[in-house]
RNA sequence: GGGUCGGUGGGUGAGUGGUUAAAACCACCAGACUGUAAAUCUGGCGCCUUUACGGCUACGUAGGUUCGAAUCCUACCCGGCCCA
């Protein structure tokens, strides 16, 4: 597909552009095919979901026929992005830095084939270690004012709170602006996209890249997802962050939590997180009532699929059917918890179960939870913490434990 | 380096020798109402057990004073501010 003029204004309608460092440019110079960067910390092992809109961005003006560069911040992750941090973040180890870099790499390779893109990946750590300091200062230091940095959002309110603000984290916004000048100079690359909280940073590359190289570079943020009352999202039942890796969520409570979202969300989730045609998506949007269920499940099956792929999507589906359906279908995407045949014949007493299933954090937790009224075996309420599951709660094997109304866990007789 | 203030539970933040497992708020869990939504109301929210006004652990770390310490003392670690 040819890159075209009308890419902006169908981003733009969609609603990624929150800001852009010039528009008008940047329409003009969509007009060719382009190359962009944006970039991930590695300070978890994993991407999570305020990845998904940068990622999605990235996916439509690739689709656009634009170059993709997704950079892991293997270098900056050493230094740490002091941004909307309200004090001073430790310095995370070498090795985890590390670590993390290429479980994002990974990661990122796996979603960029899944979704059949062509991008390039590259690690700051390869430049990012090898600066001189003399050199950087001399270099890029000098374009940097002091009062400028201050001014920002990010480090006045560090100022203001009294928190204190460590040299090491004034150095990050100068090494992200060289990141974009170093992706310049080797890959002609003329914009930068990331999430709104990214703005300073970026700019400050646009910046670098005006006075070093006399050319005009481009940022772009997107907006970040939020709820009707304006928190941020992506915090999952348990109040865990929502990891893009299935071994930390897995696809199934991914699935969950977008069919759980509130319906003021929507909208704007159906319209940044997939590729539905506007058309489509203003339909889903105008669901009213109960029905607005069934634009949360299109949008969860749409998300889980670009994030874990068609086939767990569709089992995902097919699970919170099973469990939250009149019935059918199999659940076997939902959580699930094995038990050895001899630790069943002699009973397991409900507390234990609840705990080893996860729906419990503690043994106290789940003697609340049953006192409560919560815990439920195959959807009977049990209300004795004193109460013993053996092999007659078993049918075919397996045996249905909840929590409240919607944490499901299978629990599996081995070997019966 | 000197001075000074401070480090409390997932978060913010009270508490300055004795019903303090630690106010309040947020977050979180459960119940009710619902649409697997929101809002609202109710209960809960360290761990363990034979569930008791029981036991254990906890207020930066390690010691000490005391019948008794988050609260006092000492050393150390970490952070803010001022001076250098």
């Amino acid at each position: 597909m040819p890159a075209d003029a009308s890419l902006f204004d169908t981003l733009t309608a969609r609603g990624f552009v929150h800001l852009v460092s010039n528009s008008d440019g940047l329409r003009a110079a969509l007009a060719r095919p382009l190359t962009f960067y944006v970039g991930f910390d590695p300070t978890a092992p994993s991407l999570h979901s305020g990845h998904l809109i940068p990622l999605a961005l990235a996916a439509h003006l690739t689709r656009a026929g634009h170059r993709a560069v997704l950079l892991a911040g293997g270098g900056t992750g050493l230094i740490g992005d002091p941004t909307d941090r309200a004090e001073t973040r430790s310095l995370q180890s070498r090795a985890q830095v590390q670590a993390n870099t290429q479980a994002i790499r990974r990661q990122v390779s796996r979603l960029v084939a899944q979704n059949e893109l062509d991008v390039a990946l590259v690690d700051n750590a390869d430049w990012l270690t090898e600066l001189r300091y003399l050199e950087f200062l001399r270099s890029v230091g000098r374009h940097f004012s002091v009062n400028e940095l201050l001014a920002t959002e990010t480090y006045r309110a560090r100022l203001a709170s009294g928190q204190g603000l460590n040299f090491v984290e004034i150095n990050y916004r100068l090494l992200q602006a060289y990141d974009f000048l170093h992706l310049y100079r080797e890959r002609g690359c003329r914009l930068q996209i990331g999430g709104s909280d990214q703005w300073a940073n970026i700019l400050a590359g646009v910046h670098l890249v005006r006075r070093i190289e006399g050319a005009e570079a481009f940022g772009l943020v997107t907006p970040l997802l939020t709820t009707a009352t304006g928190e941020k999202m992506g915090k999952t039942a348990g109040g865990a962050a929502l990891w893009l890796d299935a071994a930390l969520t897995s696809p199934y409570d991914f699935f969950q939590y977008w069919v759980n979202v509130e319906d003021g969300a929507v909208p704007q989730a159906l319209a940044l997180l997939t590729t539905l045609p506007m058309a489509e998506v203003r339909a889903l949007s105008s669901r009213r009532g109960a029905d607005r269920r069934q634009a949360k499940q299109r949008l969860a099956a749409e998300v889980t699929a670009l994030v874990h792929g068609a086939e767990a999507a569709a089992a995902a589906l097919e699970s919170s059917h099973a469990l939250f359906g009149a019935g059918g279908g199999s659940a076997a995407a939902a959580p699930l918890t094995t038990l050895a045949a001899s630790e069943l014949a002699a009973g397991v007493p409900i507390l234990d179960l609840l705990q080893t299933a996860g729906l419990a954090a503690s043994r106290s937790a789940a003697r609340r939870l049953v006192v409560q009224g919560g815990a439920y075996v195959n959807n009977r309420r049990v209300d004795d913490p004193g109460a013993v599951v053996d092999a007659r709660d078993f049918h075919d094997g397996e045996l249905l434990l909840r929590s409240g109304k919607k944490r499901f866990h299978r629990v599996r007789a081995d070997g019966a």
